[in-house]
DNA sequence: TTGTACGCGTTATCAG
DNA sequence: CTGATAACGCGTACAA
């Protein structure tokens, strides 16, 4: 009981080879009926299950694979994740998660373990944002299919699977431009980071191709969270004239700024619209449900998963690359729809 | 390149056997400085990395650990999951995510699957309500540490990390007591399983306790979700008397009714207190805060890990049960907080 | 159809 | 201090 059954027991039991008892568990036609019967019923009769372990040193493919994102607990990390675990599930792979917290060094000491763990692939939601070369060399030495996922790296030969960020940005400010605003501001993330930069260049692109002329002091750098959001707010009205919307690149920092509008009794949206960015499920719950940009969290998850089944189950000399990219959802909810 | 380097490859290199190299590698006293440093330099210009699946293999020990929740993308699980994650990281282990759906059926599936890939332990959210003698004697078979979290299953010898959901019920109830409800309805979750049982006997108790009479008319069953909360409301509001205050076993339904709740203008607190259960993000950021029970996700995870942590350090031949119950915290917000 | 022998990469035991 | 050898559990050429 203390040990588990191992091929060679039930040969033992047998008195055959292990070599048959493999052949009989693994359906390989060169074995009699007969035997391959006996063989499965001791099986069953002694629990034999198949060390997964040995398999995959063998040969050398663990069917395991492995997910790095920044934190596991944010909604749209999650719903990804559950996306790609659902998606290889299917064919027989188990999902290692990983979190860096956001620190680089971090995200390359999870490489590093889980190639030692002899992962099959790896999925990466990247927190890099600079040219890190060291990641980049140990990035481009791994012979497993690598996919980034939400933020890449530009590199050679990877693949991505993202939303279409600028179009988000495009999509949320045009939206507001049709709703009559006309001095929309921005609350903007770290552009080192791609994802914030292209959102920034959508906005700013619906604003040009509206013939709105576009003001630095219009955008304002916030972190996601409810504090920075309504500093910004403040420094926003203390400008000349103040905006009268805000694109957010971040769910957080928009309900930051709306509580801020509401204290100040602004109204919503009559004389301010706001739009978000995630879709976080709070923002469908609140009294004013908050406009955002849905990223199909789940659907980018399965189809990451998908690349990496791709890339893994072709010619492994055929190294190519494949780029998805998602298109972004406008949820038009009431903090920014004028009824007139 | 292809392929990767092996203790055997350096070995070669310097004319010496591979269980030198080993054994300069893992700090084994009986070797020479000499050698070990020149081991040790050829394994990083070669680019040396250990394969922890032969490790695995030769030492039964795969440094993974499979964790089984219903959904990786409720709050709750990945709140859990991230302290698991944190936890065990930092010895050296990796994390294993299934979901279950609550499907028990899925539930023994992966049980299987990770028994198979070798994992050190399992950390389980079990689905299974009924007595499913067949998951039953599946985990009795298993010779690795289970540790049931947040939902467990009663066996012997078992550990578990849960929170104390009868008090959890009690001091949410005994909280609308306090701001002078009388008439407290209840919308309970399925009573299969444990956790909501508890919570609907903390409610009672706590209405016994202040000699209230308790009335079956007023606690519905409902499913963790908007719609059915705002039902089982109207359905209360049908009762004569009509309930003065809610307490929820899910936040989800807690929000349907307040929704509902708001339509018919019926003030909260005033006329109407609610008080739900979880602690769910967008308790939190409404309007209208909501109360609600924490059940430290973060810190539920972190136990759970450590109590399989000594168990596997542990000596094997002394089969310990640890149970751990967590205190559950009550967040007093605006939709139960009376002003006067 | 079955048995023999080997290798996956590592560590541990036993000689030397 | 180092080398040779076995073992972890499995699959598979090759030989019988």
């Amino acid at each position: 009981m203390g040990t588990k059954t191992t091929i060679y027991d039930i040969a033992k039991a047998l008195n055959i080879t292990a070599a048959t008892v493999s052949r009989a568990l693994n359906n390989n036609p060169k074995i009699s009926n007969e035997t391959r019967q006996l063989v499965l019923e001791m099986a069953s009769k002694m629990n034999y299950e198949q060390n997964k372990l040995a398999l995959a040193l063998k040969s050398g493919k663990s069917f395991n694979v492995g997910v790095i994102v920044p934190r596991i607990d944010r909604n749209f990390f999650s719903l990804v994740i559950r996306g790609i675990e659902e998606e290889l599930n299917k064919f027989g792979y188990h999902v290692i998660i990983c979190q860096t917290h956001e620190d680089p060094q971090k995200e390359k000491e999870n490489i590093e373990t889980l190639l030692n763990t002899q992962v099959d692939g790896i999925l990466l939601c990247t927190t890099s944002n600079v040219n890190t070369t060291s990641l980049n060399n140990l990035l481009k030495k791994m012979n497993i299919p690598l996919v980034f996922f939400d933020r890449r790296m530009e590199m050679k030969r990877v693949n991505s699977v993202v939303i279409n960020d600028f179009e988000g940005g495009y999509k949320a400010t045009k939206h507001l431009l049709d709703q009559g605003c006309r001095r929309i501001a921005h609350l903007a993330g770290n552009f080192l980071m791609e994802i914030y930069k292209e959102r920034f260049l959508g906005y700013k692109q619906a604003l040009l191709d509206a013939g709105i002329s576009f003001s630095e002091d219009y955008v304002i750098r916030t972190k996601s969270s409810l504090v920075d959001g309504s500093r910004a707010l403040k420094d926003l009205l203390a400008i000349n004239p103040p905006p009268d919307a805000i694109f957010s690149s971040s769910d957080f920092a928009a309900l930051g700024a709306i509580q801020e509008l509401k204290k100040l009794n602004i109204k919503i949206p009559d004389d301010f619209c706001v739009v978000g960015f995630s879709n976080e499920p709070f923002t469908r719950f609140m009294e004013l449900p908050i406009s955002t940009i849905d990223q199909s969290p789940l659907e980018m998850g399965r189809m990451a998963a998908k690349v990496f089944l791709e890339q893994t189950n072709s010619n492994q000399n055929i190294k190519m690359e494949k780029k998805v990219i998602l298109d972004p959802v406008l949820k038009i909810r009431k903090s920014s729809l004028k009824k007139g």
